[in-house]
DNA sequence: CGCATTGTTGACAAAGTTCAATTTGCGTGG
DNA sequence: CCACGCAAATTGAACTTTGTCAACAATGCG
């Protein structure tokens, strides 16, 4: 299959399932796993994926944007992007990673139609799945567990929040920092010879951390003297995670 | 129905409709309404109901304890509850009020079986209808509706969250004390003579702001000096709230 | 009236931010 | 291949905001 067939538009019923099914998991890498999917069984999801369009979006682009009238749910299927929060100041908060397999844009499910609550950027290339809200509702209606799927992810992403919660009104901004080291590490890090890298400016992990970006230089500094980092421009070697915290 | 009536336990199946209807109906105050039962048919409703356990409990108890094993959905009847996380340092971390209406303990509802995320306090005496964790799964397995609703619930929180994280990481204490009278005074305020009257110390009110005490009593007499609220131990008359942001 | 709870005030300390001035690293085009 | 230029990162010092602590005042209940 060309790449430009996997990018064409796939939405309608299933049509005699055995060629959707060569079609749509054609599109998921091997071992692809989603929540959004979980206990659903195979000839549901089949007709599931067969009613999403693929997409591919470049680096920096904004998938969802916050306020935004919500038309879409999407799942990610490769690449990395990140929802984040607008203040009324105009900065932007960081929330969390979306990696391949996490849905996001679920208030596309909601009924009345809701605006989406965060933005969401990719952060390198990505490419998605994505429904048109009729669509996914009208899957969601013939297909129980995906709401009871979309409950769990719900209910996952307000225990994360208030997680993030805890730790920024209540911790300081070193503490800040090394948590938002430890989850970059687990969750966008490659193992490499001298330890975890991965590719980060100071500029966004401070962001992530809420804090300075004089503030995260510092603490990063401290933090190489001691050996457990090394850090060259925009990328960071964790190398005693363990050290941090 | 005599209030021993009310508070016995009256789990199992639907006996006889109407008998239940009138046991459970009775129970709810007129005009009661819950986002958890939006939209299920009163036939539905009666058998959710009825599998309910009404409970009255004193204030400042704990109705679900964070990190516990979800063991019961609950559904806020009458009284004032409170989320609360707790941060690792011992702290308490107010998140929002629950009222009549509110369901909390959603996490019951999951497979497999989860801790909830958050503490739940009763700030008076309340009264809750509360489901056994099996009971409540089975209701759902059976009201389609029912997970519909309790998505929408979920969405709604976390967005909650997200909102109170802005506010939290990125606007002054004083911004976020008068948030919080704003707050209080739509959501447990009641209109009296002078202005809009609720029932809170300082040290709640700071607490909610996620501010020192100090720093709410000399922010509150700012505002007292500029004839904004008037207050008096443990209750505040907002006077004019537009004038707080 | 006595007592516990709640609230007040000032002086001080701590944590981070801001800003300006530089320096470093790295890709690009001559 | 080298110099240029830009984005990223660094550093010090002043400044702001808010929390901490100790002492004290007031409120209201039994």
């Amino acid at each position: 299959v060309s790449n430009e067939d996997k990018q064409k538009k796939i939405v309608g019923g299933v049509r005699r399932g055995q060629a959707m099914s060569a079609a749509t998991c054609d599109v998921l890498p091997p071992g692809f796993r989603s929540r959004l999917l979980e206990g659903i069984t195979s000839a549901h999801t089949r007709a599931f994926l067969a009613a999403a369009k693929q997409q591919t979006t470049s680096a920096n682009q904004v998938l969802q944007h916050e306020g935004d009238q919500a038309s879409h749910l999407f799942l990610l299927v490769a690449g990395l992007a990140a929802f984040y929060k607008t203040s009324p100041d105009g900065s932007r908060l960081f929330l969390r990673w979306i990696l391949p397999g996490d849905a996001f844009g679920l208030a596309a499910l909601l009924t009345p139609p809701r605006p989406y609550r965060t933005t969401v950027q990719a952060l390198r290339e990505v490419s998605v799945l994505m429904w048109e809200r009729d669509s996914a509702l009208g899957l969601v209606s013939q297909i129980p567990q995906l709401c009871t799927n979309a409950f769990a992810i719900a209910g996952d992403y307000a225990g994360r929040l208030a997680d993030l919660l805890v730790v920024r009104t209540g911790q300081t901004a070193q503490y800040r920092l090394a948590r938002v080291l430890v989850e970059s590490a687990h969750q966008i890090g490659k193992r490499g010879c001298e330890g975890i890298e991965f590719v980060l400016t100071n500029e966004q992990l401070a962001e992530m951390a809420g804090v300075s970006p004089f503030t995260a230089s510092r603490q990063l500094n401290e933090w190489q003297r001691q050996g457990i980092l090394r850090k060259s421009r925009g990328k960071i070697v964790l190398r005693a995670p363990e050290r941090l915290v």
